[in-house]
DNA sequence: ATCATACTGAAAACCGTTCGCAATCCCAGC
DNA sequence: GCTGGGATTGCGAACGGTTTTCAGTATGAT
């Protein structure tokens, strides 16, 4: 079967490869924030044919076709999520690693405002928040 | 004389040693948020002998001292400023590459919110607009 | 099927950063 | 002041994530 992320492709003109079909299918099965290496191991699980180099470029293809998103979480490696429209950020929890996704119609009138007050338009914007869960927060790590 | 930043190690005890009173120097002066590299290439102007690996491991040490504080603003190397009480984040202007900073307690105050609705304390967080001046909004890069 | 073109795998190159080690420096104690 | 020993330094090698090079392979337009 096409996954989804293969009929995007396809849509978008892409050339589809045994292997891209393959990462596309990880991508659309996948609902975290997978990493290159994390890509790989489940393609490579799939097909072991598939060389890390491939999963590098196919990223930044899939990137550039706005299929998927980067996510930049600050631990020194690129993760990426598939694209939406709607914009949201993510909490993380440093106790556990687990990233929770969230939304905030406010935050994003407010960030505009302050953008507009400083003279300037929005062309991107992140927003990462990083926490403890609230009853274990007296714990020590 | 003794540079604001200097004056900050003694008094946290560290030992105090020429490279680190060059490297404090040079960052009590910036006003910008410079790299690595570029603090060490400001620091080699007044000592040619301070070594890319000792500037690197001073920035470390400032850093856990809380005398300066790390930044990242996604293009894929450390930056750095001075620590301060208040809570600001970054504009980045993506024609030019300015960096303006700005604060904003409602924010602030809407991401707590946030995180504990979503029942998480914060220990850390980072915003970073991109954007592009209003008035060039139409302009070709 | 054929063919030009785009894609792939493997290894090397890259870039920012850290580390190992021998030489050097700082400063507490004399 | 001088000294001794632990901390710090410079250098180059190593590191981890990512990109590139290049020869070989697969793709899909014809």
């Amino acid at each position: 079967m096409t996954s989804r992320l293969e009929a995007l492709c396809v849509e978008k003109g892409l050339k589809m490869t045994g292997q891209r079909r393959v990462i596309s299918q990880v991508l659309s099965e996948a609902d975290d924030h997978p990493d290159v290496e994390e890509v790989h191991r489940r393609a490579a699980s799939i097909d072991p044919r598939i060389s890390i180099a491939t999963v590098y470029r196919t990223m930044r293809l899939l990137e550039d076709a706005q299929v998927i998103e980067r996510v930049d979480l600050g631990d020194g490696r690129a993760r990426y999520e598939e694209a939406s429209a709607d914009h949201h950020h993510h909490l993380i929890d440093t106790r556990t690693g687990r990233i929770i996704e969230f939304a905030s119609p406010e935050l994003e009138a407010m960030k505009e405002r302050i953008a507009r007050e400083l003279g300037y338009k929005i062309v991107g914007h992140r927003l990462e928040i990083y926490g403890v869960p609230l009853d274990e927060e007296d714990e020590r790590q």
